[in-house]
DNA sequence: AAATGACCAAATTACTCATTTAGTCAATTA
DNA sequence: TAATTGACTAAATGAGTAATTTGGTCATTT
């Protein structure tokens, strides 16, 4: 069997939108990285978006796998969120295509990007929404919407992870681990 | 005693960067506007940037006034910050300059805009600082970090009622309290 | 049948130059 | 004489345009 071509081709773009971004990557760049003609990347790929989607694609398929090693049945509820929140948020922090993602949504909001990562927070809502619901008929939480529950969940993993240390010292996993547990799970109330 | 032109220029600055934003409002129109001559205005500002930060201190005067009105000495310590914090942000919403700041920083990204919504953003924590510091001392509350909780705090209002509505229906302001409530005072746990 | 790269319309960029702007200061006013 | 003014300047901006680059196609090659 001759050499993958697609695979070649997906490689060379991940390769490059990492490196470059989304904008910045061309389709010449990605043909000579891969060492085959343009054209042969339309013959896999309808356009330039279709070869995005697929790369990201796989990286949520990345994401959840990586969220669920991280999980263990035997924990507590509230212990699966932070350990697979967590998983999923560091992707972002290592990944250079995340990073470079992330940047450009904020820098130059690309749409193509901007549709991407909208379909990636989803991904990532709808995996933590699943995992609540099934928490809630175990009787491990309250009675809860899930899609809300989920919503703030994720919002203040993202703000303790991303938005804290833009102005201050960055929080220890242990402390987000312990801030979450104090806020979401037990509450501040002293009644 | 003459025209006070110092009011004068506020005023009709305050009108212009309402309607246009910092950056597309010129010294010319100011001066324009207030009937006064350009120089004027440098003889009681140093430059567009000092008279902005005027403008936006006394903004933060006028936000913290409306706080403090919505809130009642008699209510609960949550009712209070919840009744605070939507009544900030209700003012961001509904007064025609921060909505503009609002707009400008995001879409435009103008240095001096920027600046002084930091400057606005540290005015809100350190306010809720102070109610977090007297409720711990009044064993309102759990001890915690005022300062982490206060961001904890805007952020979760800031994402049920601006970002929420991005992808969903609102929140009405009853949820917003309860959700609050839920999350923060009462924890989800059923331990 | 699969792969290629020259080709094209459309988009983007680099550049220029006329206009606009923040801030100054000598002249004017009260 | 102290406050006010607006013409003035250097710097920044942005409209207009020419030149380049790019995504995507398709006739040709392998």
């Amino acid at each position: 069997m001759a050499i993958d071509r697609k695979q070649l081709i997906i490689e060379a773009a991940t390769k490059s939108f990492s490196l470059f971004g989304f904008k910045a990557t061309t389709m010449d760049q990605v043909a000579k990285i891969a060492n085959v003609g343009k054209g042969t990347i339309y013959t896999f790929f309808k356009n330039k978006e279709e070869l995005f989607d697929e790369i990201i694609s796989s990286l949520i398929s990345e994401m959840k796998r990586a969220a669920d090693e991280a999980m263990d049945s035997t924990l507590s509820f509230h212990e699966k969120v932070h350990r697979g929140l967590y998983q999923i948020l560091e992707f972002r922090l290592k990944h250079q295509l995340t990073i470079k993602l992330f940047q450009e949504e904020k820098e130059m909001g690309t749409p193509a990007v901007m549709e991407v990562m909208i379909k990636l927070e989803d991904a990532i809502l709808g995996y933590l929404k699943e995992k609540i619901i099934a928490a809630i008929d175990k009787g491990e939480i309250q009675e809860c919407n899930p899609e809300v529950t989920a919503f703030i969940m994720l919002k203040l993993y993202v703000a303790l992870i991303f938005d804290w240390e833009k102005r201050n010292e960055p929080l220890e996993k242990e402390e987000i681990a312990k801030l979450f547990e104090q806020y979401i799970f037990k509450g501040l109330s002293n009644r």
